[in-house]
DNA sequence: TTGACATCTTAACACCGTTAACTACATTTG
DNA sequence: CAAATGTAGTTAACGGTGTTAAGATGTCAA
């Protein structure tokens, strides 16, 4: 099964190389300017060769969304250790844009462009990945309301809340909203500011 | 004069026809599959005429884009004669809410799209419509913290906190990233409801 | 040895945004 | 009045795009 198993082992190295290219000339370049043919230039192969192994140009960046939620799970395991429910949701909100703000291109894939989602669309309406992390957020919700660390409401609608503000944040940032209204001197500290605020606000509606 | 007028007027007409056709296609199909040949058929002119309206795609949506804010500024207007700063900073957020999730296409189009941002990337790296609309929020932050109302901090840093809070929930409307995490039930008034939690914090925090 | 299969390529289709060159026509100027 | 200028719109083309159909090439099993 010598030979079987190598030839496997080339068609995923293809598909990797497929996905390299991809994400080198992605976070270049954006989506737009990223083509199939530029694609399949870099890894020395016909356009065409790349639909033997991807649907479409969508299901490519679909991929790479399902590697950028990987990237973030790594970062978020760790605070699974952190006790108070409380902290850990200040941890994830710092972890969370510090991610966006150091990938910013891979954020845009994960939660703003329409294409990797789109890829999926008719199989399932189902986004797994997305759901993974707001599960994990909900449930963090969930236990500082129980230990009564956070204002009572509904878990779920709250878990939405904060997940929106964080991302309010990471949105106007990447999509270039923020710096064109806010003062300069205080772009550096913007983000980091903004999110100090807020968690102020949530420990100080402690009940 | 008049010949002059009148010429002056359809060269106006012609370019409002354009905005309209462009508005339309791009409404029901998307920026991407609105084609400024399909925008010349609509008006049934040929497509490179458009040039002579518009120096190139970016600006037309920009245009829309100016046209959008216009809009929004105008369901916004009348709150300025609530007297608490408290009661109309509730109002504006609701109002904002209300104009993304009646106007995805259009909220899009100002807030998360690059397209209309770039048009002006190169004149000026200022951003005129967005500026006047955060004044205003930044104007009604610093006199609820004025009287009281709010608890104090940077007033632009607070503004771009709740701005960052009502952006995220309308762009992950916008951009389908929330029904796919969130319980069915709750889809109809996941929004309004999100925004009430938060307006009741933000009452909460009363100093 | 032959047929089947997997893998990859060439050629093509139907589009795209944009520019250059050209045609009418109106207006102003000599 | 004729010629020059200017205006408004056109056709044709360039160099790209995602994607598909058909063909080539080599590798394996019968």
């Amino acid at each position: 099964m010598g030979i079987a198993a190598r030839k496997a082992k080339e068609k995923e190295d293809l598909k990797k190389a497929i996905l390299d290219a991809a994400r080198e000339l992605f976070l270049e370049h954006g989506y737009d300017r990223t083509s199939m043919r530029m694609i399949a230039q870099r890894i020395a192969y016909s356009p065409t060769t790349i639909y033997l192994y991807f649907k479409d140009k969508d299901a490519i960046f679909h991929a790479l969304h399902v590697e950028a939620f990987q990237l973030l799970g790594g970062r978020m395991a760790p605070l699974a250790h952190v006790a108070d429910p409380m902290e850990r949701l200040t941890a994830m909100g710092k972890v969370y844009l510090e991610f966006a703000e150091q990938n910013p291109g891979l954020y845009d894939l994960m939660f703003i462009m329409k294409a990797p989602v789109q890829a999926l669309e008719e199989k399932h309406h189902l986004w797994e990945e997305g759901d993974r992390v707001f599960s994990v957020l909900k449930a963090t919700v969930e236990e500082a309301m129980k230990k009564k660390l956070l204002r009572k409401s509904d878990a779920e609608i709250t878990s939405f809340l904060i997940w929106s503000t964080v991302h309010g944040m990471a949105a106007l940032l990447v999509r270039d909203r923020c710096f064109k209204v806010i003062d300069e001197a205080k772009h550096d500290t913007l983000v980091a500011d903004s999110l100090t605020i807020f968690t102020n606000w949530l420990k100080a509606l402690r009940p």
